[in-house]
DNA sequence: CACTCATTTCACAAACTTGTGAAGACAATA
DNA sequence: TATTGTCTTCACAAGTTTGTGAAATGAGTG
């Protein structure tokens, strides 16, 4: 029985690495994806700052710095129990869309740059056209990414 | 006349530093990132190696680097004229193919992790039905994109 | 208003990345 | 096969990031 228990225990804590290495490989701060990865795999989807420096084995510094990221981009947020002292942190349910609104942003800022270096090279140059393809193919992705977004939310509503 | 020549190059370096920043920024290794932008401002789209460094005022090693990369993911090419002891590398014309093609990839790796974690978590408890929505988000995303791109293609052709 | 527990901030240390110089490998000519 | 110009590899140094410990701050309770 305790024998079961730690090995799901050290299976859960595995794929917790596991997960946060891929949100780290997307580019992620390595601390920021851990706490999140720990946060997904908890049923409540809530922990207070002890419970993840315990969970994750580090500093109660280095959580500090991982939620208030995580809380800026949007993917937690921070609650306070009334008659609590601990903080906890939640994993959101529209996070996903929450991180490709951000994309969006994004998208658009790529256009700009073009723009930038279309005026320095002269439109008409080969070069110059170069960068209009690559300002046209970003807009045209921020234009249908938040259209996807809304088909994914519909499609949850009918399957879930 | 020589002044002008001397601005507009000043400025073209200048842009190719904010292209390489943003796609620093996205995640791409910073020299890789450089020498990308390079050859995007080039209006044949194509540099030797030598032509690159000194454009850069890096060493021939830090280039070396950069292609072999750049090649890896596809997004430019190596060319050998005959006759030639130099290589030469040319930015692709389909290279956000590529760049999709390569996210596309990713996206069907994220399904597959969250599978593991699934298995885990057992796919009943709120934790894995959480990573099952994880799951399907990246699914749905690694189906739709391909189909977006087409509709790029589709365009640029009636467009262009 | 003092006490206690939890979180945050800051300076520093460890670990990792990234580019360099120098030596070696490769390919085209003669 | 020797020569020359070009590219690649490797060990190392410089620069950056990242997490820690200790002190400071903030919030709830008696």
């Amino acid at each position: 029985m305790t024998r079961d228990a730690e090995r799901d225990d050290d299976a859960l804590r595995q794929f917790v690495e596991t997960l946060a290495l891929g949100l780290a490989d997307m580019g992620w701060q390595r601390m920021a994806a851990r706490v999140f990865a720990a946060l997904m795999v908890t049923d409540s989807g809530r922990m207070t700052a002890g419970e993840l420096a315990a969970m994750l084995s580090v500093s109660p510094a280095a959580i500090s710095g991982a939620v208030r990221y995580l809380d800026q981009v949007g993917l937690i947020s921070k609650e306070r129990v009334p008659g609590e002292r601990r903080d906890s942190y939640r994993v959101l349910d529209d996070m996903w869309y929450a991180s490709f609104l951000k994309q969006d942003r994004l998208l658009k800022l790529w256009g700009e740059t073009a723009d930038e270096g279309i005026a320095v090279l002269g439109e008409h140059t080969p070069a110059g056209k170069r960068l209009a393809e690559m300002r046209d193919f970003f807009q045209f992705f921020a234009k249908e990414m938040p259209l996807l977004f809304e088909r994914w939310h519909a499609r949850r509503r009918d399957t879930g």
